[in-house]
DNA sequence: GCTTTGACTGGAA
DNA sequence: GTTCCAGCCAAAG
């Protein structure tokens, strides 16, 4: 199985997060059928950096995991979407993205 | 084809 | 509640 068919599922889970939503490494890798590989999706979005918004990709617990003015950058364009921020965090508690609502763990 | 690095995660300190 | 450590997976060198 190329490694091509697992970054088109990741582009493809993370496409379907809509605007002002947001959804952790792990979630978007289980989305696109692989869960564990959270780092997996990491490699994937750096890749597809502009072909997918990677904006709405947040870490555990809603902790940006990003470096440099990237991180930066994701909570402007977050904030710009209506996303409300918790001091360093993102307020996954309003806009975690649920495939149905539904409550987990 | 193997080694290193990284936009990770969960649990313990 | 935050920081540190070890484990997992995939892409790049």
């Amino acid at each position: 199985m190329a490694s091509t068919e697992y970054v088109k599922k990741v582009l493809a889970a993370v496409r379907r997060i809509p605007r002002g939503k947001v959804a952790t490494y792990g979630d978007v890798a289980e989305a696109a059928g692989f869960p564990g590989a959270a780092r997996g999706v990491a490699a994937a979005l750096r890749k597809a950096e502009g072909t997918v918004p990677w904006q709405r990709v947040l870490g555990a617990g809603g902790r940006i995991c990003l470096r440099g003015v990237n991180a930066f950058e994701q909570r402007l364009l977050l904030e710009a979407e209506g996303v409300r921020f918790r001091g360093s965090r993102v307020d996954m508690k309003a806009h975690r993205f649920r495939s149905g609502g539904r409550n987990r763990q």
